[in-house]
DNA sequence: AGCACGCCGACT
DNA sequence: GTCGGCGTGCTC
């Protein structure tokens, strides 16, 4: 008797076990994905976790339906892995199975109908919608679940199906594709009974008659004499400037041969590599400090200024670990990544670089997993976002955590809601590697953690080429308005110095943070404004396509000319976002190219890198953007940033806006004056005194940190306290509130004070469903385990309340 | 999560 | 009467 414990993708904590033969049990290892029936009708794609011998008692474990791979691709550290992800996250293993894989490894089955041809019925015991359904299976000879709803025109058609199962008209399969498809092209060479040089000449006058197939031939010899390599069909027809029906007719013949090779689609097509910089004194110096650091620390946070050339001290020590033979990950958030520095990376280490985000294609993650897996040349040094963190790596030597403050990196909507960044270290331990978090503006946490000793720590305090850090000058927009002074959103010192930089010729980067703020229509007659049908907020007034849209949902409706509570016409659009800050700059700045970055002009695959291309080529003079714009972008010849209204990012209901703030400035700071001429940077608000922006303008990281700490003390928030945010959702307001109230109390009486809430969030609503949460803060003293296993517990004694069954609980760990 | 089963209102 | 709504329970 031989059983396996199985992954199944699904959010249920437990693992299930399956009988196997003993052929099986000894060609199955750890990590190898089977397809196992589950439930009554469904085939599920399971990863093996265990295998042994004993036989379940409470129940008879069903046989697996196949074996789907000959090795395994999950390895034992990602099984590792995957178990903590899921206990310090709260999720499921099932969860973190479904993060990890490619999607296309999760094959699913599909319920498919055939005609039963074994028996012939009689088509008048069938009812009108079954004999629809028969009558259809006559034309094709099978139908899937989702045909038979379209040709029924109902949702439900489980009942009909088994009614004519019932009377034997049909049967039904479960069937399970395979979705990842290798990438073939297709290639030509002559039959090898033309190689001799007799029948060649042969063929050839043969072939003169057909001046076409004769060129094909010629050109086919000419391309392998030049490239020495095997012909592609696509490179003969361009070539021969012949068609493919040319071609086919000399492989009718028996002329050519065609045949086809595995290719991956995911290719690095550039040029040769660069050999890397030298580094300057304080790179050196850094790197120096970096590897001294790893001696004793296995992280070690880079705080660098914004351009003081991280990567290239980064290239040496990944340029160090591959000579070790061994994997580095490259951790980035997910824009920056489309841009210049997986160029920069694959400039200097060429085929070894891999790409891994959230804009590939399934089989793209398909090939990448499968280089990594096989540790293969050209999966050297993975460059990806924060899902990079699940590939198969057997043999890391190094983890980069670029942009360490990003926010990006942690996880929120579907479990496992991980903090990659959190995750990384932990990984990087599993393969007794290192891990380098870099950035101008680390997070509390990380700066913290260097504080305590717990991690190292290294500075480079010059910008490259000792280029100055930028001048940063405070605009107070209250006395301005004063004194009249404003021109729309543009203070008067703003215009001033956008019109020196132009007349210089240099770039202006205007960055207006839309978060919390949004344009918004009001009506001037009534003071209505359009509302979500779904959510609890206000609609946003989105110019370009006259549209209403809803942020949370998707809602969207078109621009009303009326009111609709009051049917007055003067509605005003207010609020302040890039779209209004764009046109205001066309007024003001008429002759000069403006353009606009934000969620709704970058939605296209390439629409990012157009911008960044129109903008690097010098083809705009003024960018309007929003967050975006601080992601680790190097534009050479911007010359001034000014940041629109500081004072909504600080006042954002959120312990971490003050920190965040300064982070986002700091940022966007950096992108002024890269090379030689010092940058400037204008920030409006209307509270130039706040500490925050001092300590922006002053560039004061440590005193930032020192107060922002000291808050965090005071008010128990991380790093000092950890936190766990309970979500409670529920489309019956009166549902949510009931439950909350019950589980907070529940949780009080465990952890006491330490329980915030029950609150409604800003927005309460949010498609339909009302939420509520609840916040557990946990004392570095008190253990995580064990608060954990006490929140479980309690929500399960919730989850045995039939009234609070049908509440979704979210239980997010280190929920920032 | 899915999906079946089972129990109630609103249509042919 | 059935169709389809959703509350409940289970999945090796």
């Amino acid at each position: 008797m031989h059983f396996i414990d199985v992954i199944i993708p699904i959010p249920l904590q437990k693992l299930f076990t399956y009988s196997i033969t003993a052929a099986e049990a000894d060609f199955l290892k750890v990590g190898m994905r089977v397809a196992v029936p589950f439930g009554k009708s469904k085939i599920y794609t399971g990863i093996v976790y265990g295998i042994h011998e004993n036989a379940p008692s409470a129940y008879e474990a069903k046989d697996i339906q196949q074996i789907l791979d000959e090795s395994p691709v999950v390895n034992e550290y990602q099984l590792k892995l995957w178990n903590w992800i899921s206990e310090y996250y709260m999720c499921t293993l099932g969860d973190v199975m479904r993060a990890s894989l490619p999607s296309a490894f999760i094959l699913e089955s599909e319920t498919v109908i055939a005609k039963n041809n074994v028996k012939t019925i009689d088509e008048s015991i069938l009812k009108d919608d079954e004999f629809l359904v028969y009558e259809a299976l006559n034309h094709q000879s099978s139908l899937k679940i989702h045909d038979i709803s379209s040709i029924l025109d109902k949702k439900n058609v489980l009942p009909v199906i088994k009614r004519l199962i019932e009377k034997e008209a049909i049967t039904v399969e479960e069937e399970v594709y395979e979705k990842y498809k290798p990438k073939l092209v297709r290639y030509v060479k002559l039959d090898t009974h033309f190689t001799a040089e007799v029948e060649l000449h042969k063929l050839l006058d043969d072939l003169s008659r057909a001046p076409k197939q004769r060129d094909v031939v010629m050109t086919l010899f000419s391309i392998s004499a030049k490239t020495k390599k095997p012909v592609k069909v696509t490179d003969l027809t361009t070539e021969s400037g012949t068609s493919s029906s040319i071609i086919k007719s000399l492989i009718d013949k028996g002329v050519l041969k065609e045949y086809y090779i595995q290719r991956d689609r995911v290719e690095y097509s550039g040029e040769e590599t660069e050999a890397s910089k030298r580094l300057n004194e304080y790179q050196k110096t850094a790197l120096t400090e970096i590897k001294a650091s790893f001696e004793k620390h296995h992280v070690t946070l880079l705080h660098g200024v914004t351009s003081s050339g991280k990567t290239e001290v980064y290239v040496k020590l990944i340029e160090d670990v591959l000579q070790q033979g061994k994997q580095v990950l490259y951790l980035l958030p997910e824009i920056a990544l489309t841009t210049q520095l997986v160029t920069r990376l694959q400039n200097y280490f060429g085929e070894q670089v891999a790409v891994f985000h959230s804009k590939y294609s399934t089989h793209e993650r398909v090939e990448v997993w499968n280089n990594v897996l096989h540790n293969s040349a050209k999966a050297k040094i993975i460059l990806g976002a924060r899902s990079s963190i699940f590939l198969p790596f057997d043999n890391l030597g190094l983890i980069i955590v670029d942009e360490e403050h990003e926010q990006s990196f942690k996880q929120f909507d579907p479990a496992p809601r991980y903090h990659a960044r959190d995750t990384a270290v932990v990984l990087a331990h599993m393969h007794k590697a290192k891990t380098l978090l870099g950035s101008a503006t680390p997070s509390l946490e990380s700066y913290f953690n260097a504080q305590q000793n717990k991690y190292g720590f290294v500075e480079i305090t010059k910008r490259y080429n000792d280029v100055l850090m930028p001048d940063i000058e405070l605009v107070d927009i209250k006395d301005k308005l004063k004194k009249k002074r404003m021109k729309g959103h543009f203070s008067d010192r703003l215009i001033e110095e956008m019109q020196e930089t132009l007349s210089e010729g240099h770039q202006i980067i205007l960055f207006q943070n839309r978060r919390g703020f949004s344009p918004i229509v009001e009506c001037n007659t009534c003071g209505h404004s359009p509302q979500c049908p779904n959510c609890d907020v206000s609609l946003t007034y989105h110019q370009y396509r006259n549209q209403l849209r809803c942020h949370y949902c998707g809602y969207n409706s078109v621009m009303k000319q009326n009111c609709e509570a009051c049917g007055g016409q003067d509605l005003d659009n207010k609020g302040f976002g890039t779209e209004q800050i764009e046109e205001e700059v066309k007024l003001l700045f008429p002759e000069h190219k403006v353009a606009r970055m934000d969620l709704d002009t970058t939605r296209g695959k390439y629409g990012y890198e157009k911008i960044i291309t129109a903008l690097e080529q010098q083809e705009i003079d003024i960018l309007v953007g929003t967050q975006m714009l601080t992601k680790g972008l190097d534009f050479r010849n911007v010359k001034l940033v000014g940041i629109m209204n500081a004072d909504n990012m600080l006042n954002f209901p959120d312990f971490r806006a003050h920190e965040r703030s300064f982070q986002l400035m700091q940022q966007v700071s950096g992108r002024a004056g890269r090379t030689e001429e010092r940058g400037k940077v204008l920030i409006q608000t209307y509270n130039p005194y706040h500490n925050i922006l001092q300590q922006v303008s002053t560039n004061n990281y440590i005193e930032m940190f020192k107060e922002q700490m000291n808050d965090r003390y005071n008010f128990k928030y991380p790093p000092v306290y950890k936190q766990i945010k309970i979500t409670l959702k529920h489309k019956d307001y009166n549902r949510v509130d009931t439950a909350s109230i019950w589980f907070a109390k529940s949780l009080r009486q465990v952890f006491k004070d330490n329980v915030l809430g029950p609150e409604s969030p800003p927005v309460a609503r949010i498609r339909n469903q009302f939420h509520k949460n609840i916040l557990v803060k946990i004392p570095k003293q008190q253990s995580l385990a064990k608060t954990k296993e006490s929140i479980i517990k309690i929500n399960n004694s919730f989850m045995s309340v039939k009234d609070f069954r049908s509440v979704r609980v979210i239980l997010n760990v280190d929920n920032f």
